[in-house]
This record gives C-alpha cells, structure tokens and sequence, in this order.
DNA sequence: CAGGATAGTCAGAGACACTGACTATCCTGC
DNA sequence: GCAGGATAGTCAGTGTCTCTGACTATCCTG
C-alpha cells in the first residue's frame, strides 16, 4: 500500500524535529516543540507578535504565551518598535543564537545523513521539489 | 536564506492535514488533528490500545482518551478482544469508514494539485526520496 | 480630529499530553 | 498448579498549548 505525501513528509518532519529538540536540549537550551515553532520564525533584526502569529500560523495569544516563555527562558527579548508604539519586536538573544547553533549544526549533521542516504542527485531533487511546494502551500513565504 | 529541510518538509505536510481536516468537517465529519492522527493508525481488522498508542508514539493514557473521543463521535468503537481478556479491539465503524473516505478523496486532490504544480517527473521523484527517506526515519516502518 | 483598523494583553475554557498508581489478566519457570 | 513478573487498560492529577472573547493603546484615513 502507497503511503500518503501527507505521511511521507510527517515522518522524516517529525524524525529530525525529535532529534534536534534532544540535542539541544542536552546541550542546555531546552525548549518545547510550540516554542520551537516559533523561535524559528523570528526574522534576524526581530519581528512584532502579530507577524510571528501569522508565520507560525497561531492566534496572536497563542504567540504572545510562547514569547512569554521563551523570553523568561532568556531566548528571546522584547523591545519597542521605534516605528509604532503599539507594537513591540520579538529579538533574540545572545543566548538564544547560541541555542540556535546548536540546532543548526544537528540540522546540518542530520541533513547529511540523508544525503549519504539518497545520493547527492536525489537529495538536491528533494530539496528543489519542497522549495516548489512552498510556492503553493505556505501563504507566508 | 536557505529555509531548512525540517521546515520545508512541514510546511506542505500541514497544509495537506489541515485542508483535509477542514474538508472533512464540513461534510459532517468533525474531528481534532490528535484523533486524526491515532485515527490513521488503526487497522482494517482493528487495533489493540497499546499498540495505537506505540504507532502514534503517545502514551496509552493518551491513546485511551482520543479513543474515548472517536467512540463518542462514533467513528470506532471497542469490543472484547477474543484472544486476551485484557485487552480491547478498536475498531473502525461505518460513519469512521465513510469520514476515512472523505479525506482520502481530498488528499487525493491535493496530491494532483501539487503533482499539477511540480510536474509528473519531479512529482515521482519527489515520493520516491520520500519513501527512501522513510527507511532511515521511521522506526515503526 | 472622528472613526475604523491594528498591535498587543488579559481572562477563561477546552484539548491534549504527560507521570504515577492501580486492577485485571496473562505467561513463565519452578 | 501456582508464585511472580509482564502486559492491557483505566483513573487521577498536572502542565502545556491553543482557542474565543473582550479590552486598551496607538495608528491612519478622510
């Protein structure tokens, strides 16, 4: 029986989640899978609630009860935006990118595995063909 | 900025589930992304709690409560198992079949839309490096 | 500058996932 | 056959995540 797309990508999705949220978290940055979502959408120079909501797909609540918890884990701070008084950009901290690196270089590792495992021709199809579905499916490219 | 292949595998993933789910709901079927998910797992001939709870990679606790969820929704329902008076058959009832035939036509539409986007070629290669990839990422292959 | 839109917060509720503790039944080795 | 450990499932309690609704403050447009 064919598996479903929908599956297939769950699957490997979930694989690399799982194990990135380990590492990190045994190299001392732990963090939840919801605050994860959302420190992952969080732009280089910062980024107001409400756009963060809109990215990760939450209500601007949901948001607004994981930066609370990020911030309080010191990954991230809250700060004025000096275009509008109403809003306040979300950046991280230094402590937050070096959680970031951590991640990254478990990403990179795992990426590897799976190059090694498809080939190098395979994988960059791979890669290629999910940066096209992204044209379809994410309203916030 | 290259997005992650974590990120890129997931973006398309929820835009399936959540389109599927919204599909099925308005024709009658309401049902949450938890119960959905121990949902798939169960077999034609029915499926033992721990064993759900194992394929969905949740606590039988867990599994015991979006059980009792579908049965109020009428999608399943538990019956004796013969071979072990311990344990319980989960089983999938007319209305769980007619839901399961909503979704799978939705996903099917959803697979040719984006087949239509990717073209037939990068469309095969994109399942046949997913289902690759699933050798060295899902444990309950 | 009035009125609608937007950024964010507060409060309350429900869903979901966990750990720990428990009962009933099964199975294995003596 | 039966004692002891393993297994199937439930009950109770807790913490996390997500939502809706209501609210304040600020911005923007006519």
């Amino acid at each position: 029986m064919q598996p479903s797309l929908g599956v297939l990508l769950f699957i490997p999705y979930r694989h690399m989640e799982q194990r990135i949220l380990q590492t990190v978290e045994a190299a001392g940055y732990p963090i939840t899978l919801a605050q994860a979502r959302l420190f992952q959408r969080i732009d280089e120079q910062g980024s107001r609630l409400t756009r963060l909501a809109e990215a990760a797909q939450v209500t601007k609540q949901t948001a607004g009860y994981l930066v609370d918890q990020l911030e309080d884990a010191g990954y991230v701070q809250r700060s004025a935006d000096p275009d509008d008084s109403r809003a306040k950009l979300v950046t991280i901290t230094e402590r937050g990118r070096a959680g970031i690196a951590v991640a990254r270089q478990k990403e990179e590792a795992i990426e590897a595995e799976w190059a090694a495992h498809l080939g190098p021709r395979a994988s960059r199809q791979l890669r290629a063909a999910l940066v096209r579905l992204r044209e379809i499916t994410d309203p916030y490219a």
